[in-house]
DNA sequence: AAAATAGTGTCTGTCAGACAGTATATC
DNA sequence: GATATACTGTCTGACAGACACTATTTT
């Protein structure tokens, strides 16, 4: 902060001074860690030699850890917990991300708090979600104390519009998001759903969003979770510079797209998405070796071009 | 949220759970409001007649309340408080500006939050920004308690680099902002100096603020207010939609136009102007009166495009 | 040769920027 | 008529979507 000399009497008004004759409430991180990784194939390994050729199937997975005391014993939640006094919120994410996952040096953005009153049965909890996005081929989870276990699950999810009405120059849309996961290890699958209302008159709009089913998340992390995806998508909707930071240093323009189109919940044209992105990277004299086809180029990001 | 019933176990844990064992911070809300509003003369009223013809002039503004207590007693801060239980932060920043300005219906949007440990001498005090649009020809501002008063002032943002190196593959990039403030009535005038320093490397890039001068402002306040700032530049520089919060239930396109360009810091030309926003607007059968030129019919929203 | 991915050239329609020009109020 | 704003038509170049086409590697 800047260079600020304290008055005395100012110095004498915070010796009175007590912060904890005011309610206060508990302030938590909540990390969306995202990444793309090869789909754990659940098909039996003979057919994998019939493809040889093909690359693998990708898919857009998060972090959940499964949560090992009360309250929500046993279901799976975001990693994350309490600030500490002397870290910043984002310092708190870090750290919560480092602890679970081992991985230190992630892309991390705030995408929004979470301060419904009744959020939290323990009482007043504020959260902070943050958006990490992580290379999927260099995450290491940490070897699971008894007390926890951390988990990569495919997310997909679909969106549709349950009701549209007008009255008084007030027009309500609801639309219902169903967040399905998956774990392959475990073979562990289940669905939340979150509505999302839109309120808009004449003059203004806003949005809220509500719960409806938890599958098995804690808290109200189905609706952080869908905050955190929206968020994610919308960026990568934009620039679209996010998406690079869940690839690895070198990586081809195909994976590349894949990235992109499992963001984004859509195919690419491939000469169009060349174009597009071609003035964010350069072109290294490497390719990928031992793939059934023509290698293709590695690519690195282009400095200048990301942060100019 | 969602109907969860709670187990028998966790309503054990839950009664002998005390939330108040942990360190906790206190939380407030800190209300970044901006108006486009008319410049307040500093001519001599003689002169306006000669510029009969003339629109008025248009600035910026942000709504600052002067500190009737320690700390920073007598500096200027914005609008904000401590949350209550029982409020979102977003209710706090409504209730917060409603106290200070009356403004009951602006669009407010969350900006960031800022957490750093030394941020308020009185203690761990973590603060959500909010962004509010007001419409500039409807606000009042409450008739000042002695113990504060509340004020518009014209805020006008510069930017200039000041280093960028580079070395080990690090770049980093310092820009320093000078905000400068005017307040009308009370001929008060000073500037605050933020810096931002961007970091990247080949893998990823983060930037940091941090308060160079302070002017007459309280706590980290000029840091917040830039981030206000860029935050709502940066919207307005996509779909543009924000802007239309600042401009009354029917405008005309032109100061519509000009409170796009008071944001974006830049001119526009019309034509290109009227097609943009054009499917966000629709066409009422009113025109201003009493300008001493051709009159300009006026527009309304167009809800549909604006939240479909 | 077959399979699979890698990578390019070009047409088309849309849209933003630039600018010239016309229209209509008040005084 | 002078002044100031209101509003429109059209050229241009950039770019995104669509699609056809060529290239190169492994088995």
């Amino acid at each position: 902060m800047a260079k600020y000399a304290l008055s005395k009497k100012e110095k004498e008004f915070l010796k009175t001074y007590d912060i904890t004759e005011f309610d206060r409430p508990s302030v938590t991180t909540d990390v969306a860690a995202f990444a793309v990784m090869n789909e754990l194939s659940t098909e039996a390994p003979s057919e994998k030699k019939l493809n040889y050729r093909k690359d693998p199937e990708r898919e857009l997975q998060i972090l959940l850890v499964k949560r090992g005391s009360y309250p929500f014993k046993g279901k799976w939640a975001l990693p994350g917990g309490f600030s500490k006094k002397q870290e910043s919120t984002h310092e708190t994410a870090l750290r919560e991300l480092e602890e679970e996952t081992g991985v230190a040096d992630a892309y991390l953005r705030p995408f929004g708090v979470f301060s419904k009153p009744e959020r939290d049965p323990r009482g007043w909890i504020i959260s902070h979600g943050y958006l990490a996005l992580i290379d999927g081929g260099k995450y290491r989870l940490h070897a699971g104390a008894d007390a926890w276990e951390a988990a990569w699950f495919r997310l997909s999810v679909e969106c549709k519009e349950v009701s549209k009405k007008a009255k008084h120059g007030m027009t309500v849309v609801e639309n219902l998001y169903a967040l399905h996961f998956y774990q392959a290890e475990r073979d562990l699958e289940f669905t939340a759903k979150v509505q999302e209302t839109k309120r808009f008159s004449e003059l203004h709009g806003n949005m809220t969003y509500e719960v409806v089913d938890m599958g098995e998340l804690a808290f109200d992390h189905a609706e952080i979770i869908l905050n955190a995806w929206q968020s994610l998508r919308r960026e990568a909707e934009g620039s679209g510079k996010i998406i690079f930071d869940l690839m690895p240093e070198k990586f081809t323009l195909n994976s590349l797209q894949r990235a992109f189109e499992l963001v984004l919940g859509r195919k690419l044209l491939v000469a169009n998405f060349r174009r597009k992105i071609a003035p964010l990277v350069i072109e290294t004299e490497e390719e990928i070796t031992g793939v059934g086809h023509r290698p293709a180029k590695l690519y690195r990001r282009n400095p200048e071009e990301f942060f100019g």
